[in-house]
DNA sequence: AGGGGCACCTGTATGC
DNA sequence: TGCATACAGGTGCCCC
């Protein structure tokens, strides 16, 4: 599933292959995938023989910067606080937002006859590139965003801060953490507060810092806090470096269809029965909030008392 | 206000 | 073999 570490690998590969080239063709094969675009796809189209610009992200949302100028490039492309605190009213800018959902995939295309299957969308580019929205599941989408200017788009004005882009991303993220009851887990998933975790991913994070993930916010110490921001950076920078994590069913593999290798170092997730790399006691899966969590109930224990 | 429940979707795996 | 069911889960919306 594509979450934080998947979606910035898209997007580096992505900036690499599509940077300063030109759109050239815009090819819509499902509607679906525009149905939170008020335009239905027409302004996407209407981008051919403008130029790409950059392409950002934050949280798990992939943000392509289109302009008629072939020489414009935002300011802090390569650099942080992107989304909130660049000011790009002076441009002729667009923002184009995708979102994988749960099997979106961005790929890089070969000859047509090998195209695979649920491909939604396609972009052909100046270069002779072809990339291709594939989406089997139909979660992901697409669309073309209203206002640019300065501040956050509109589409994504509700996300919280992202642990990776935000120079202080998880100490803002942590912030209000131990005033809800909520259970640490649903808190992770609120990408109103932290952007770019997923159910894999909170497993993942829980079990390194030995946090049980239905653990009441208000139940949670300093150290336990400070625990669960060491753990992001930890679990998301090296998940990037490691290009992401793919199961076996591989709804993730990067642009040119290769698979991650972050799954190698998973402590829970997917690993039910088997046995906690840390204390040797059994991972066990349990329901949770319609999903399910993956945990050693050895390490990571929901009180002080049992 | 904020948290819980659910619809959306389809390929794969499992059970009888 | 075939049909039915479970499962994977991010997001947004409804409801309390
Ligand atoms: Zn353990």
């Amino acid at each position: 599933m594509p979450e934080l570490p998947e979606v910035e690998t898209v997007r580096s590969d992505l900036a690499r292959l599509a940077c300063g080239d030109e759109v050239v063709e815009v090819k819509v094969n499902e509607n679906r995938v525009f149905r939170d675009d008020p335009s239905g796809g027409r302004d996407l189209v209407q981008m051919e023989g403008q130029f790409v610009s950059a392409v950002m992200r934050w949280g798990k949302y992939l943000i392509l910067l289109v302009s008629p100028d072939q020489n414009y490039r935002p300011v802090q492309q390569f650099g942080r606080s992107i989304i909130p605190s660049v000011d790009w009213s002076d441009h002729a800018v667009t923002a184009v937002l995708l979102h994988l959902g749960m099997s979106g995939q961005i790929l890089l295309l070969g000859d047509r006859a090998e195209d695979p299957r649920h491909l939604h969308l396609t972009i052909g580019l100046s270069s002779g590139t072809r990339i291709g929205f594939a989406d089997t599941r139909t979660f992901g989408r697409v669309l073309v965003s209203s206002g640019m200017g300065a501040g956050p788009l509109n589409e994504i004005r509700h996300l919280g801060a992202d642990p990776i882009q935000d120079p202080c991303g998880a100490d803002l993220a942590f912030d209000r953490t131990s005033g809800s009851v909520s259970p640490i887990k649903a808190q992770l998933l609120d990408q109103g507060r932290i952007c770019g975790v997923g159910n894999m991913y909170a497993d993942e994070i829980l079990i390194r810092a030995k946090v049980h993930p239905r653990t009441p916010g208000t139940n949670l110490s300093n150290r336990d806090i400070s625990a669960l921001k060491r753990s992001v950076y930890r679990v998301f920078e090296e998940a990037i470096s490691l290009r992401g994590s793919s199961l076996k069913d591989m709804t993730y593999k990067d642009v040119s269809g290769q698979p991650g290798m972050f799954q190698e170092r998973h402590l829970a997730y997917a690993r039910a029965g088997r046995p906690c790399l840390i204390c040797g006691d059994s991972i066990v899966k349990e329901r949770f909030q319609n999903r399910y969590s993956h945990f050693c109930p050895n390490c990571q224990k929901l009180g002080p008392c049992d």
